[in-house]
DNA sequence: AGCACGCCGACT
DNA sequence: GTCGGCGTGCTC
């Protein structure tokens, strides 16, 4: 009989380990930390890593079955890895068992244990060496490779061939059999080879470079603070030639996927190195294999996205996250994590440093900048050619707007296109108008299910709720006073398309949201029209300032800034600030000067004169310091609380008490959403409501959420409820 | 989150 | 008699 248990984390979500026995007649020296098994649970089959080898446990011994496979023969996660996922774990209060599944590849997830794909390579046997050309004359094809092959200093792969136009396989099938060619399989070791030299760097630049490298022997983190056009890729780029050169790697962390080709293909061109690429456009196999390569140490660079952050490394050297504001690296449903605090977190338990590349840092970082745990590095200067664009707020007050666009908005807008150049309008809404409402009794469309209000989509003809997806026909009268005076209030970008549209009625209008850009290639053909050239306009959301570049635009509008000012969301200014950045670093890239033009109704609003006077570093260092002066904590966070039962008014009752709960603990701001539809739940009549928290405490969240949690627990205790939370993964530190 | 057990009303 | 909808409790 063994005298161990098993301690693991099965991929369920309880917030609980659970013990096992060891398989019969094994020894305690087959099991590591690390390790991966399959275990019966209740009658379902799962995986689970062992977490801890323990010779006690709470339950009897009966209780207790035996894993039912031991996967792996060596640990599949380092002693430090499982460090790291364990704090997320607590720290983002999910279950540890979800957490690691998270951080395995699928296939490994699935229990399948892929090994690293191997390449074939084809050389010419010792036989083959000697043969002489006369005797393959009758076969011209074998002839032709067999110089190929002779003339190549090094066993070759595929590739090689690729390049020829006839069907090279048969023949080389034939001439392996003859033994005349070697097949070996090998590690698939090829190195990119640059074939462009890195730039000299600037002053600015070299600073950067230096003090980073003089810290690479431990963690610090570097806030690498350069606006578009700064060269922070060539600081990256100097880093990673330093990192891998001493043999070691680098994890380089981006926002989204669709900016990944274009920054590999110019690590490619400027890099000896062997890199993999790992993002959700890739297939399952591409992905373990990115995994499995940069764990095994064949690989040296990580190029990849939020969920790469949990690759293990074989020899860490640094890492790199780049546009470190982005909200693309927090994941937002289920495991909710910020992959910036995940990527802090993985260099401090490496001892290695980290690189937080950004034009527009996010306040918490700038926080950490002031708090002396970040070190800023700034790039001031543009690279040669590029330059200033001109930004100016345009007052509205008092002006006349059509449907929000005002004068001078539109004349400079007309005068762009008449030199045959192109136009982009920022709006912050998708749909027509925000709301509807009735010129006769003020009454508003309001969601049913939820606190928000119905926005009008008039190209769908709907009123849709973005919260909650629930869809109802536009009524043609009120129905509250039954007068048909119902009228959109606000603007969204449909209502600014047609707006535009009917001004400029000869120009081409395309509109960019989630909405227009649903389908596939949607976006792209866009883009695709927009490079043609020619006078047109643009008109979208935030998403068309990301990334893609427009060489003809030469003016860009942002109309409705002022709820950006004013919103209750505390981050609405930082964003709004980041955008105009974003978009004004876009719109300066060009020969061409472009011009950033400002709708406002409050031109003297004291942060947006900084932003466009002083920039946006001045405007964070402000907004900060307004934050500590209203005794506002640097951080908050909103949690999403998720309760359903058969039962509605046992739902609505747990919630009221839960709310009276949680403000004894000083979370300002609660919100009930509800019932919000769960297709999930299989058995139809369940409610489901959310309680959005949001809490501006002094406390790091996760101890407001040691406190709230058991009473949570207990509340439950007297109730059929279920409920779940969800934290705003937005941090910290 | 699943899943099974077991309770209770409704039916060939 | 037993079929099936739904609350309850468990998963080492």
């Amino acid at each position: 009989m063994s005298d161990f248990y098993l301690n693991i984390a099965v991929d369920t979500p309880l917030h609980r380990i659970f013990d096992y026995l060891p398989i019969k007649n094994s020894a305690r020296s087959d099991y590591q930390i690390g390790q991966r098994v399959f275990v019966s649970f209740g009658r379902l089959k799962k995986i689970g890593v062992i977490l801890n080898i323990s010779s006690s446990t709470e339950l009897s011994r009966k209780q207790l079955k035996p894993i039912s496979q031991l996967i792996d023969r060596q640990p599949l996660i380092s002693l430090d890895d499982l460090k790291l996922y364990k704090w997320a774990a607590n720290y983002y209060h999910h279950p540890i068992g979800e957490v690691l599944a998270q951080a395995f590849p699928k296939q490994l997830r699935a229990g399948l244990t892929p090994t690293i794909e191997l390449t074939t390579r084809y050389a010419l046997s010792k036989h083959g060496l000697t043969l002489d050309e006369n005797s393959l004359k009758r076969s011209p094809r074998q002839l032709g490779l067999w110089h190929q092959l002779k003339n190549a200093d090094a066993p070759v792969d595929r590739d090689f061939f690729s390049t020829l136009d006839w069907n090279w396989r048969s023949p080389l099938k034939s001439m392996i059999e003859k033994g005349w060619v070697t097949a070996s399989q090998e590690h698939n070791t090829a190195t990119h080879s640059p074939t462009t030299p890195l730039f000299d760097p600037n002053p600015a630049q070299q600073t950067a470079i230096d003090s980073i490298a003089k810290a690479l022997e431990g963690f610090q983190v570097f806030l690498l603070d350069g606006v578009t056009g700064s060269g922070k890729t060539e600081v990256y780029l100097r880093l990673i030639q330093h990192v891998i050169s001493a043999g070691k790697q680098v994890l380089i962390l981006l926002p989204e996927i669709t900016l990944t080709p274009q920054l590999a293909q110019r690590f490619r061109q400027r890099l000896t190195a062997q890199m993999v690429i790992s993002h959700s456009g890739l297939n399952d196999t591409q992905r373990a294999q990115a995994w499995l390569r940069l764990k095994e140490g064949l690989a040296n660079i990580l190029l990849g996205t939020r969920s790469a952050v949990f690759t293990p490394m074989r020899t860490p050297g640094l890492i790199i996250m780049d546009e470190e504001h982005d909200i693309s690296f927090k994941q937002q449903e289920g495991f909710r994590y910020s992959a910036r605090d995940i990527a802090v977190m993985r260099a401090r338990d490496y001892s290695i440093p980290i690189v937080l590349g950004t034009a527009t840092p996010s306040l918490e970082s700038l926080y950490n900048v002031q708090q002396g745990r970040f070190k800023q590095l700034v790039l001031p200067e543009r690279t040669a050619g590029a330059s200033h664009p001109d930004i100016r707020l345009l007052d509205c007050r008092n002006q006349t707007l059509d449907n929000h666009l005002s004068q001078s908005l539109l004349k400079a807008i007309g005068k762009t296109l008449e030199r045959n150049e192109q136009v982009i309008l920022f709006v912050n809404r998708r749909g027509f108008a925000p709301v509807l409402m009735c010129h006769s009794c003020g009454w508003v469309a309001q969601c049913r299910r939820c606190d928000s209000r119905l926005v009008i989509h008039k190209n769908a003809n709907l009123l849709r709720c973005h919260h909650c997806g629930v869809e109802h026909a536009i009524p043609n009268t009120c129905p509250s006073c039954q007068q048909a005076e119902l009228f959109p209030l606000g603007l969204g970008t449909e209502r600014v398309e047609e707006t535009l549209s009917s001004h400029f009625p000869d120009t081409p209008v395309s509109r960019i949201d989630r909405d227009s850009t649903r389908q596939k290639n949607a976006m792209q053909s866009v883009i695709d029209k927009v490079h043609e050239g020619g006078a047109q306009i643009l008109v979208g959301t935030q998403m068309l300032a990301k990334g893609h570049h427009f060489p003809n635009v030469t003016l860009v509008g942002i109309v409705d800034i002022d709820a950006g000012l004013f919103s209750c969301d505390f981050r609405a200014s930082e964003r709004m600030a980041q955008l105009i950045t974003q978009v004004a670093g876009r719109a300066g890239r060009e020969e061409k000067l472009g011009r950033v033009l400002i709708q406002t109704h409050h031109p003297e609003h004291p942060l947006l004169n900084t932003l466009i006077t002083h920039g946006y570093t001045r405007f964070a260092k402000e907004a900060l310091d307004e934050r500590q002066q209203a005794q506002l904590p640097p951080y908050h966070y909103q949690a999403l609380l998720r309760v359903n039962a058969i039962n509605e008014q046992a739902v609505l009752n747990f919630l009221n008490d839960a709310k009276e709960l949680i403000s004894t603990i000083q979370a300002p701001l609660i919100q009930i959403l509800g019932p919000v539809p769960a297709p999930m739940l299989k058995r139809a009549g369940r409610f489901r409501y959310q309680l959005l928290i949001e809490s501006a405490q002094r406390k790091p969240r996760h101890q407001f959420l040691q406190q709230l949690l058991p009473k949570l627990e207990k509340l439950k205790s007297s109730r059929k409820v279920r409920w779940s939370i969800d934290v705003d993964p937005i941090d910290l530190f």
